[in-house]
DNA sequence: TAATTTACCATAAAATCCCAAATTTTTCTT
DNA sequence: AAGAAAAATTTGGGATTTTATGGTAAATTA
């Protein structure tokens, strides 16, 4: 299974449009079952409640996963009923253009609040879009935790304490 | 499964190119699980956070180890989260070219402030770039410590308590 | 019809490909 | 063992392609 990998800013343009990252198109490409020559590849946006201040961006085999697993739950179970909000309904499927670019709609422009500049960066099998400074934030939280911690500390020890095989 | 071995100086050019160390080149094809004749053998250098001095190549098999280990955490886990962001977005896919070398971009270049030579390293399963006066501090460094031990010190006596600090 | 959205065309910058000169290392021959 | 020949490695330059971004015209829709 293919996966997203890196980090790219990009200018958002008046109409919208935004230049995905020349490798994320690849990967949303070939993970585009029905894709061929000449057709544009397709992808969900899952922008979500209020409180994600980031665009969610899955592949069509990525989303088809999630929406199998929805169906596999009890229907009117309240795990259900959140789910199919989030991922049918607070979710917008569009396409990747002839330039490699897509078309954020203002509605999703100001959810994330971006106007002028998009921040893409990868995360396994989907990409999320910030608002650049949103984003320097919350890295800058992490890093601040990370210098916290003993200076030859390693990320690679949070694998140890999961449950791995 | 191998390893790299060995420590070597190459020169960047103006474009940013330069040649992985032979040895290395082997590894990294042996490690790529989906290489054949006439494809170029690929790797991703992982750059990470700031505090970071050097660029880290892992082969894809090695990689893949590690996302796989990603995918066991929890979803929405800080461990997950910072991982995520270290070995998917902070990092950058790649390939050897015909003449066995990569490039490194001129954001890559700057994170470890090499211009004109890169230095590189084996380490275990992967290795490391690095610019090289910031390596010699760094070892020189390690030799000042292990000078400041008794004159009978063996460094592999690390291998039998485990417990460094 | 006015407003949006989509299709189409254009261009500068950056990344990639292709060819090739110097080395260095290995192999072969004497 | 020495020297010659062959192969592999390191490095460089120019041409080509891709990418990111902008603009205009056509088409859809409210």
């Amino acid at each position: 299974m293919r996966r997203f990998r890196g980090e790219s800013l990009h200018k958002i343009d008046t109409k919208g449009r935004v230049s995905i990252p020349a490798l994320f198109r690849r990967v949303i490409q070939a993970c585009d079952p029905n894709w061929q020559e000449g057709l544009p590849p397709e992808l969900v946006i899952v922008y979500g409640d209020a409180r994600r201040p980031f665009l969610e961006c899955y592949t069509v085999e990525a989303i088809e996963e999630v929406d199998r697993k929805i169906d596999h739950l009890p229907r009117g179970s309240v795990g259900r009923k959140t789910l199919e909000r989030l991922f049918h309904g607070q979710s917008y499927p569009t396409s990747v253009d002839e330039t490699g670019r897509l078309v954020l709609p203002a509605k999703l422009r100001q959810k994330i609040a971006v106007e002028s500049e998009a921040y893409f960066i990868a995360a396994g099998d989907t990409f999320q879009i910030w608002n650049p400074g949103r984003y320097n934030e919350d890295q800058a939280k992490t890093e601040a935790w990370l210098s916290d911690q003993p200076d030859d500390f390693d990320p690679l020890s949070f694998l140890d304490g999961g449950q791995e095989g």
